[in-house]
DNA sequence: ATGGCTGTTATCCG
DNA sequence: CCGGATAACAGCCA
């Protein structure tokens, strides 16, 4: 699940893991997805490198490698569907879809590992190649009028305009369908047609909705342990604690099909939009009077 | 078991 | 140019 709360919670967790510590050897295990994809390459750019700090930019993780003279670099990692990165023993057998193995200097035998069973995500190395993103929807300096502006451009869905990268950074299915039922916006109202006041309460409901959910994800107990205990910081099967709801339990309308609303009891509604599945309550999130009916 | 679904997004068409 | 469909891939579930 890893939109920009998940990516968020691991940034925190990566950059208190990895500051400081020193990469002694590169691996690439699989490089369609690797930038430089030559293993000899790779080590040969990222090895003595030692990283400054972890960031984020949308879903992008940006991890910061200083060099001893002007040999900086940054990773650009993204883990598309089913991306994880987390500490390892390095003397245990790779994952199976492991990506990159990094294994770091110190007497504390470390790994950092990069997985990712699908395949969509990528780790370039020094790639100039980032897309260009909307605004941040968590910044301060977020600019709600621009955006409002660029609401007004389209007569495209207003669900399909969250999962435009372009438009904002950070925001995929399962929080566009959150954040749109705090809103009590349909997803299928044409974006031009959203009123100011509509607007703002949809960015207060975006921000509300990736808030509540990087402070769930702070408190699960982080573990590199085993994929189930990892899966924690990305999966909402499991709760934080055992008396603790997932965070599937938590969700309004997300994989909720057929089940009732938690407001109002109306039965959730799953439709297609653009292969992506949505999920709405019909009763909270109305139609907008789309045609008028004044003959 | 076969088909349909899944957290993403670059690219390809009409 | 815009926007929808597709492809990349593995795993899980009914």
């Amino acid at each position: 699940m890893p939109e920009l709360p998940e990516v968020e919670v691991l940034v925190r967790h990566l950059h208190a893991a990895l500051a400081g510590q020193s990469i002694a050897r590169a691996f690439v295990l699989r490089g369609r997805r690797v930038e430089p994809a030559d293993a000899a390459d790779h080590d040969a750019l990222v090895a003595g490198l030692t990283f400054r700090g972890v960031g984020r930019r949308g879903k992008d993780l940006l991890l910061q490698l200083d060099g001893s003279r002007s040999d900086n670099a940054v990773i650009v990692a993204h883990l598309g569907m089913t991306g994880r990165i987390y500490l390892s023993d390095p003397r245990q057998a790779p994952a199976k879809h492991a990506v990159v193995v990094y294994e770091l200097s110190g007497h504390r035998a470390q790994a950092l590992i990069f997985e990712d069973p699908r395949g969509f995500g990528h780790w370039r190395v020094g790639t100039q190649h980032i897309p260009e993103l909307g605004p941040e929807p968590l910044e301060p300096g977020f600019d709600i009028p621009a955006w409002l502006q660029l609401l007004q451009s389209s007569r495209q869905p207003i669900k399909t305009r969250l999962l435009d990268l372009s438009i904002i950074a950070g925001i995929g299915n399962i929080y566009a369908n959150e954040a749109l039922f705090e809103a009590g916006i349909h997803p299928l109202l044409p974006s031009s047609s959203i009123s100011p006041q509509t607007a703002h309460r949809l960015v207060t409901a975006i921000r509300s909705t990736l808030h509540k959910a990087i402070q769930r994800g702070t408190q699960y107990q982080l573990s590199w342990k085993t994929p189930e205990e990892n899966n924690r910081l990305f999966y909402f099967g499991a709760p934080a604690q055992p008396d603790q709801p997932s965070a599937l339990e938590l969700f309004w309308v997300y994989d909720r099909k057929g089940q009732p609303c938690r407001q109002c009891g109306a039965s959730i509604l799953r439709t297609l939009q653009s292969q992506r599945s949505t999920f709405h309550c019909p009763s909270c999130q109305p139609d907008e009077p789309s045609t008028s009916r004044s003959w």
